[in-house]
DNA sequence: GGTAAGCCTGTACCTGGGTACCGGATGCAA
DNA sequence: TTGCATCCGGTACCCAGGTACAGGCTTACC
């Protein structure tokens, strides 16, 4: 099952050996991560081999938390040689919002803890006593009293 | 300055007093979140005084991480009387999420300390030793490789 | 050359939590 | 009664990351 050499892979080959909608192929493409690829005499997309690669690479850089402008600057400055001490520093940065985001969510974990063990029954009527509810000023912008 | 009674708090009245744009008044009334109000004659929302409190109960739920859904689910379940473990319930349902998030970050934080760690300085051509980021494999749907 | 699968562009829609704008009606104080 | 602030309903828009559909063209295979 050798498949026939048309120049380039086309938009159903790519998508399904990248596990990706066809659909996402053309959104990438106008978000910038994927460059335009050639054309078929009927304006049919042909695309180079390692695009499968190269969405694969996209896909691990969205787990580790990028955006997919991020992702599209990232590949960009790779592909114009930079000095590029880039990718480094944007995962150090990452990591400290990661460890932002697990700091409220440790704090919102506190909070329901307090919420379970008062044995709260209600939003807005709750009946246990010291309920904490009145109380969660949790990330609220201001000091202002519920 | 004692604001004169006409029977209720206008829409600008509550939404001032609780920290909402008054859009997101009518907003939580197509939602669920509010019920219908009474009106003036010329058709004019006027809020009971106590709106003010449940918003910002709905408020310190949402910074539970509830969605405004879950939000209305449990007002809804509070309004009804219901024998009402639910809240609990859903608080100790919260937590499992908020713990599983914590576990995907914590897994994340993890992968990006390698990449620091190795020097990785492209994400497409890196030239760092034992460059891990072929390999990254977090979170990946199937075990297929790069 | 026929036919079906696949691809093309353009546009609209989805989730979640709102925000903004429009033209017209109301509320309220002077 | 006049004038201005506020409110009304309806609709469109925002973010991110896609997905879906319509109507028409290309490619591939027999």
């Amino acid at each position: 099952m050798i498949s026939p050499d048309r120049g380039g892979l086309r938009t159903g080959e790519v998508a399904e050996q990248a596990g990706v909608n066809v659909q996402t192929l053309r959104y990438y493409e106008r978000r910038g991560l994927l460059t335009e690829p050639a054309r078929s005499n009927g304006g049919h997309r042909l695309y180079p081999p390692d695009t499968v690669a190269l969405l694969n690479v996209i896909k691990a850089a969205q787990r580790l938390g990028f955006t997919l402008d991020e992702v599209a600057e990232l590949l960009d400055t790779g592909r114009r040689r930079h000095p590029a001490p880039d990718l480094r520093q944007r995962a150090v940065e990452k990591i400290a919002e990661i460890d932002q985001r697990i700091a409220d969510l440790t704090t919102i974990r506190g909070a329901l803890t307090e919420v379970v063990d008062a044995r709260c029954d209600s939003l807005t009527n709750c009946t246990c006593a010291d309920c904490p509810i009145p109380f969660l000023t949790i990330g609220r912008p201001d000091g202002e009293p519920t």
